[in-house]
DNA sequence: TAATGTGTGTAAAGATTCTGTAAATGTTTT
DNA sequence: AAAACATTTACAGAATCTTTACACACATTA
């Protein structure tokens, strides 16, 4: 649940927002003045600001400047009576990530909150996947058998990949050479497969001779443990 | 100098945008259809993206949502004529970080350019990072190896900062090469970067034939010591 | 039962690709 | 023009991939 903080100096429009935003899932604090956004936000910064630009003890612009300083990333939308290009331009300039003019669509506000809050987020894209004992980190290409590093060849490293994502699924040999060999050519008699597998298996597997997780499919294939 | 992709199915409109864009220092490509636009951004994903909704051969919402999955990191702004409030709250949902409507203010248009761009840039909250006993300086430029001054080209500095930017991932010369040396030409075959790896290792390294920093991911590229 | 064929496990040899590296060439900066 | 830098090229050694050959298990057929 994301907080937003709204400043403006009208009573009734922060009101409004308030109602508003808070019918879509956001937690919304208001100020009436700079003052009090200030203590506000050194008390818990929000995750956006909503900044009217003509407030009682401050000029929008060079607060906005400020925010930019002290609270990089901290989205500021800015939320304004004044519909002049030149007016906008200040205003991004300034460091705002959005400009909007009122009176202004609701929907259309909320639309531009979501954006900037998407944009601003964290992008977390960890990629890591366990089965078992096996631990696989995608983005660090490291695969890990209860604890222990193992080195996987780039062949090997594409197949378990390619394993790990439709598990539990019997694949043939014709289906893993179209995807994990697809580019090269490779004889369809040809057993590098099998080899691979038989890699594998010596490198991922307690007892490569009764694996648990590349299991043989008699007349089908090779199939991974789900 | 940043990079923008402008798609449009009006060729004047092109025209205009790509003139008054290069005026304030950016690179623009243009493309008028979708197609054209796929293939100019796998060859090296531009830094932000102008839509036009309309095109001959494909749906705009459609088109974002799927920019948004592949190419998350990079802004897009949608230009269209269509005002509606709807539209707009439809284009922001699919996932664009803009929503200007035609016919815009190119000063307007600039400045949301910017205010895209601030946002969607890595955030470089330090001015100055230590890995083990390497320190660099950003702004100054500056790199030393516990203690003693590094002197570093152009595009070893660069390198360096984009592997100290990304630690702990496996970066394959492909994504190297789509970041550090977008805008340059350089042959998929080339082995430039491999170069410059050396080079940076024969400086940063205690042991370059022992690296302890740039690590080797046989089969994937490079990784930087987390 | 013995013979034959098919499918899989496995080791080892040969072929290919990948990486480190030095040196040559081309380009930009001073 | 000289120096600094970027890029290409070439090659060796290592790592990896692919082929090949054979062993074994199991099922089918004579």
């Amino acid at each position: 649940m994301n907080r937003i903080l709204a400043v403006d100096d009208d009573k009734d429009i922060l009101k409004v927002l308030k109602a508003n935003l808070e019918l879509h899932e956001y937690k919304v604090d208001t100020a009436n003045n700079w003052t009090k956004a200030q203590s506000l936000i050194s008390e818990s910064p929000p995750d956006l600001i909503l900044l009217d630009l003509t407030l009682p003890d401050g000029d929008g612009i060079e607060i906005c400047r400020s925010l930019r300083k002290d609270l990089p990333q901290v989205p500021v939308i800015m939320l304004t009576a004044r519909d002049k290009v030149s007016d906008k331009v200040i205003g991004l300039e300034s460091g705002a990530d959005d400009y909007v003019v009122k009176p202004f669509e609701t929907l259309e506000l909320l639309a531009r909150i979501k954006a900037c809050l998407r944009r601003a987020a964290p992008q977390i894209t960890k990629e890591e996947i366990s089965i078992g004992s096996i631990k696989i980190d995608f983005k660090k290409h490291l695969v890990t058998v209860s604890g222990r590093k193992i080195d996987l060849t780039p062949k090997e490293f594409e197949l378990l990949c390619f394993f790990t994502n439709h598990r539990g699924e019997a694949l043939s040999r014709d289906t893993i050479r179209k995807s994990v060999w697809k580019g090269s050519q490779i004889y369809s008699w040809s057993r590098v497969i099998d080899v691979h597998i038989q890699h594998l298996r010596q490198k991922i597997e307690k007892d490569p001779s009764n694996p648990q997780y590349i299991l043989t499919v008699p007349g089908a294939g090779y199939m991974f443990k789900e």
